[in-house]
DNA sequence: ACCTGAACACCGTTCAAGT
DNA sequence: ACCTGAACACCGTTCAAGT
């Protein structure tokens, strides 16, 4: 698949840092120690060379991380768009979207700012997702913002995806806060910790459920 | 209001690095400068003290952070619940914390995965949102997912706020994205640029609906 | 064209020494 | 109890020198 495959045998294969090698090396640091492992030096070591001959290829650690985020996106599920029910391939897309991003949590930040240009993967995404948007009946100049808000709800639920079992453990202060303590027992049921997906569902159920709301008004125009 | 504010006149009013003062010269740093400036070295700059000092107040740079957090918190809006209907409420809490934590943006990854225990402050205002949907009718145990829900959109929508408004430039890209490219540009009309405030719109319109519809079937059961 | 090794200007944090 | 100044172990990045 990668670049080199259906090079003649005995030739030099692959450049050594080419962008597929570097953004190789970077998931595997990444997936190997975490974000806070992933430095300039963690890099080259893993790529077999100085740190300094990494900027012969790339202008800072940011391009990386770019780079990286790009390679993410081929990860995300737009196979329901053309093929299923609006609902059902938004959902899909929603799913598979905050799964990936919620291991990469800290690259969500990066990408709710990234400029699309230069981005190709990214764009054949928002191709998919406009398009399936399109067909599905929502007017053209309703759809990026419909989709942005779908957006910024997956973003956020990849970060609430990392948060901790106890993050609303209120230990003490059922006194201070007895209705939102009684919310978390009542939730929690029998001593359970917190789990993010509940959270999750319910938001996409009714994000989805309020826009195909808007969807039918719309189309019955 | 703060500590001191009562102690006798003559004596020396306050402690210099008090959590008051730390956080009030954290923020003034972050808004000065924003979160690229905001290094312990800076701090201690404005605090009159040398970097080290910090360190017998503070355990880590990261505890500054969840102090500037916690004061944060006491700008959003939690007033309409317990006055106003549900929808209403919801949408001023939501309208503040997102503007609030929009000019804070490096903070939402941390605030998304902060355990509330030892932050009265956002207790208070979970305890003030908790009550207002336990009034408007929300099952006990339906309360903390559907907070959770809202607050990823939220967090998802802090971080789009920064989005820089050619995020959407296509510009050379009709061939490869006609359909997202004429969704941009239909949404953009006569050349805007994008603003994020359409998107949250959006989706908090959708959300609120969505939500709405379940609480009136759960009141209806 | 692309590598190395030294150097630079920072980081956050620790700690002995002072008062 | 709380400060200073020196030191530590890192960061990401630059650049002259090599091939």
């Amino acid at each position: 698949m990668g670049e080199g495959t259906h090079r003649r045998a005995g030739r030099p294969s692959t450049k050594v840092l080419s962008r597929q090698a570097i953004t190789d090396a970077a998931l595997d640091v990444i997936e190997h120690g975490g974000y806070d492992a992933f430095t300039v030096a963690k890099l080259a070591r893993a790529l077999g060379v100085a740190p300094s001959a990494l900027y012969n290829h790339v202008r800072s650690k940011q391009d990386v991380l770019l780079w990286v985020q790009e390679d993410l996106m081929t990860k995300v599920d737009v196979s329901g768009f053309g093929t299923e029910p609006w609902a059902v391939a938004t959902r899909r897309w929603a799913l598979s979207y905050r799964d990936v991003f919620a291991r990469h949590a800290p690259l969500v930040p990066v990408i709710a700012v990234m400029p699309v240009a230069g981005a190709p993967r990214t764009l054949a995404v928002y191709e998919a997702v406009a398009a399936g948007f399109a067909e599905a009946g929502w007017p053209i100049g309703t759809i990026v913002p419909v989709v942005v808000a779908l957006e910024s709800f997956i973003f956020g639920s990849a970060l609430d995806a990392n948060a901790p079992a106890d993050i609303f453990d209120t230990a003490d202060l059922a006194g201070v806060s007895p209705v939102f303590t009684a919310a978390i027992d009542a939730f929690a049921g029998s001593g359970g910790d917190y789990t993010p997906d509940a959270g999750f569902d319910a938001g996409l159920d009714a994000m989805i459920a309020g826009l195909e709301a808007r969807l039918d008004r719309l189309r019955n125009d």
